[in-house]
DNA sequence: ACAAAAGTGTTACGTGTACACCCATGA
DNA sequence: TCATGGGTGTACACGTAACACTTTTGT
């Protein structure tokens, strides 16, 4: 039986929630869109075949990596029986990875005008999002799609991305700086208001800390 | 590749949880203790290779199944490379499916005193409890686990085991009441006072139609 | 009558939510 | 000076948590 993994590939750009496809260049299903993937190599972990995949076509090693489901109906894959273990990954996009995601025939997609994919891929966005949603509440997974420096109207807006609606800017960075796990720095991000709006910094240390001494993080 | 199914079958006697695992009678690790699982067919979807090894053992064909996780390291076992997608179970004991579990050689085992199991069926456990624990907080699983009818002090018991706390009788009473999905008989159960206790019936119907307007079912 | 489990209400506290205005700045 | 986004405080509703006694009944 073969083995395979495919990404869900989310990523945060421009105020909106983003997903990496792929226009696929060879047979089967030429032209037509799909998650990234790969067969798992014999002798190849399988979350490290996951990881193989990501960089390839980001260029990152250290990303935030997640099995979320394995999809194995018999008929899933009219080619041949092949059960996929889906992986879903948060990304940083940058400059750098923008340019290497082109190279390779990648795309970042708004989510919400995503086009049809092949197989049971469409089922797996489906899937990763809703756990996207659930685990965002419990698990500081917003900051892995921020920039290291981010500011807090931008940490708003990602949420309400995440979310699909909207949250009052008092209550949530009340919430928000409650945690305690958000360092403010002595700079200024001035790109989007004149005023400019302070960057913080996601402490780690502090978050494992407090996790240590049995807290629940939830936004 | 081979790829197989190992299932992590939960239940509840005696006030206490309990865990469906397995003497090998055959070679490998023949005498040792693991959970009941099998290859996937090549023409069997995963999921039904998880309800058809516990069909075989328990008897049972309308259970609560759902897959848990794949694990996939390259050299998890030492036979061969094998991945498997553990699932697990949650099941309501009888004397019927006593019967058949011993028939198999397989036992109800207490949580607390599980001997090591092969392979990384321990670590499979492992994760198995503490996604059990999670979600009980946010899905009707408690009501898997007990006989159709129950009472509210054996329901408070199995969270009493499944948190591993003990819970306010008042407060716990209140809060179960207050979510509507369940339906009281006009029947005592006296086995455990003299008093007797009042049996109750979980309404699958009711909670279904309060999911729909968007509740939020919490233990 | 007594032992053993079932059943019941109230209060204090903390958390979430709703809501509107002033501040700083560059153009 | 004005337009734009950044930043702040308070009042109320609600849910959670703590807590002790009465009821029923078989022996």
């Amino acid at each position: 039986m073969h083995v395979a993994t495919d990404c869900i590939v989310f990523g945060f750009d421009a105020g909106k929630l983003k997903l990496l496809i792929f226009k696929r260049q060879l047979e089967p299903f030429r032209g037509s869109f799909s998650l990234i993937g790969s067969f798992v190599g014999l002798e190849e972990d399988v979350d490290t075949a996951a990881r193989r995949v990501l960089k390839n076509i980001t260029g990152l090693e250290n990303i935030y990596l997640e099995q979320l489901k394995t999809f194995g109906k018999a008929d899933r894959d009219p080619g041949g029986r092949c059960i996929s273990i889906a992986h879903y990954a948060l990304i940083r996009i940058d400059d750098n990875n923008k340019k290497l995601v082109a190279k390779y025939g990648a795309f970042w997609y708004d989510l919400d005008v995503l086009p049809p994919l092949v197989l049971d891929h469409s089922e797996m966005v489906d899937v990763a999002l809703k756990t996207l949603r659930q685990k965002a509440k419990h698990q500081p997974l917003g900051f892995e799609l921020l920039p290291r420096k981010f500011t807090l109207p931008q940490l708003q807006i990602l949420y309400e991305a995440i979310y699909q609606r909207p949250l009052d800017p008092r209550n949530f960075r009340k919430k928000v700086l409650s945690l305690k796990v958000l360092t403010k720095l002595n700079e200024k991000d001035k790109s989007s208001s004149k005023r400019g709006a302070y960057l913080y910094k996601f402490n780690q240390k502090k978050y494992e800390k407090l996790l240590k001494s049995g807290f629940d993080f939830q936004i």
